[in-house]
DNA sequence: ATGACATTTCGTTTATAACCGAACTATGAT
DNA sequence: ATCATAGTTCGGTTATAAACGAAATGTCAT
């Protein structure tokens, strides 16, 4: 009764089917323009910019001027748990006409959730780190051991980068397709960022959906004992 | 791109002012009557039961045929959650012109979540077991110890009621105003059962908000070694 | 300066859906 | 049987906002 308006602006905001398009679009966590964001949702670009204008009013969304573009991107982590949220309902909801199309299917396997990896493969690899003992689960999320700290290093992450911002290390991502948490947090970036700049992933244009390479698959075998498909 | 129109289906159920209260008033778990809803909202009873059919025939809601009465309650704790993130999103948002007033104070202090506590007091008892080894953060929720299960059965909690359904028994639960995770599941609710019996609780009429009675707030002190305000 | 491109602002059209009054169905009480 | 209450269905009114075309602003390149 009293923060059901509340509720109702943000939902309302979100549940513009072009609106809705673009926030989805933003959920690989990158930056896009205001011109790329509308071609994503099927829009013209001065449509784009008055919901653009809404959305960063409400906070849902950030802009960074850099010449003559704008980039915009989610204002928080807090926007993408909604979006996932809102997403499991959709799920969960009528068995509506639903195409299971071959996109689908590549998102369930493994997909960017706002700056780290979610499907079958970042579940598969917390999994992994949980069960060697890389992972705990804590208060609130997980948390890296001293020795799961030492085994990451020694694969290749740079720890300096983290441990420095504000931001929660590890965090708990509960998974859409999945329904198991997968990491995320600065931990769970840093390891896409790494697993990114080995080419064990490719990314499927214009998705946020993400497959593995040769290498990649390999690696996952030898490195943590996954084999996917 | 691809979950977007999904996304905002659900969102834009959400997003209508007039459900929003509903579905917020939904979120004390119990089930309410059309007209009750209807009420609560401010509209008359023919508008409400369009939107509790469409709210139906999405899934958010279940309705139950009791007679003349048709009650309906939130189809899942999934749509709890989307709802309290939603909270979130609100208040991260534009420092709008938002009266925090005494009702709102209330809501921080305890209020219902679906079936159990949350706020200040929710998240306190929470932390007070898992401080005394009685919880342990699990998997993808918390799960209660064998000593955990002694002493709280001591305390007057009928365990017999739990562990059969298929419901998970003790959920983590992101709490809107704290932002730590509060106990909820069947062992949740069935802890909120028994303070409400024991009338350390008193509802706050048409509102989530609950308070603590005289009793209660010795019993929190002495039982969990909690004292609030 | 001039042209090219990104983005926004303005004004107008148009589709949607929230809302209520009135009438209808279903259940329970007397 | 009759009445009251809970709930739904139907029809028409009205407000809202999404969309685009046209034109303005801002930024970079030549």
């Amino acid at each position: 009764m009293i923060e059901g308006p509340y509720i109702a602006e943000a939902a309302a905001l979100i549940g513009d089917p072009s609106r809705a398009a673009m926030l989805s679009a933003l959920m690989d966590g990158r930056a896009l323009t205001a011109t790329e964001l509308a071609y994503s949702s099927g829009i013209t670009p001065q449509t784009a910019s008055g919901h653009l204008a809404r959305l960063k009013e409400a906070r849902l969304v950030e802009v960074e001027k850099q010449g003559r573009h704008r980039y915009y991107r989610l204002a928080n982590v807090h926007v993408a748990h909604a979006l996932e949220a809102l997403a499991v309902l959709a799920v969960h909801g009528a068995p509506r006409h639903r195409p299971t199309g071959p996109r689908d299917e590549a998102l369930r396997f493994a997909r960017t959730c706002y700056d780290h990896l979610a499907g079958r493969l970042g579940v598969a690899i917390t999994q992994s780190l949980l069960s060697d003992g890389s992972l705990t689960q804590a208060e609130n999320a997980f948390a890296f051991t001293p020795e799961g700290r030492t085994r990451l290093e020694k694969f290749g992450l740079d720890f300096s980068k983290i441990g420095k911002g504000r931001r929660s290390v590890a965090t708990r991502c509960l998974d859409w397709s999945e329904r198991t948490p997968h990491l995320g947090g600065a931990l769970g970036a840093l390891l896409l960022e790494d697993l990114d700049a080995r080419d064990w992933l490719s990314r499927v244009p214009g998705s946020r959906a993400v497959t593995l390479t040769k290498a990649g698959r390999a690696g996952m075998r030898k490195q943590f004992d996954i084999s996917l498909d």
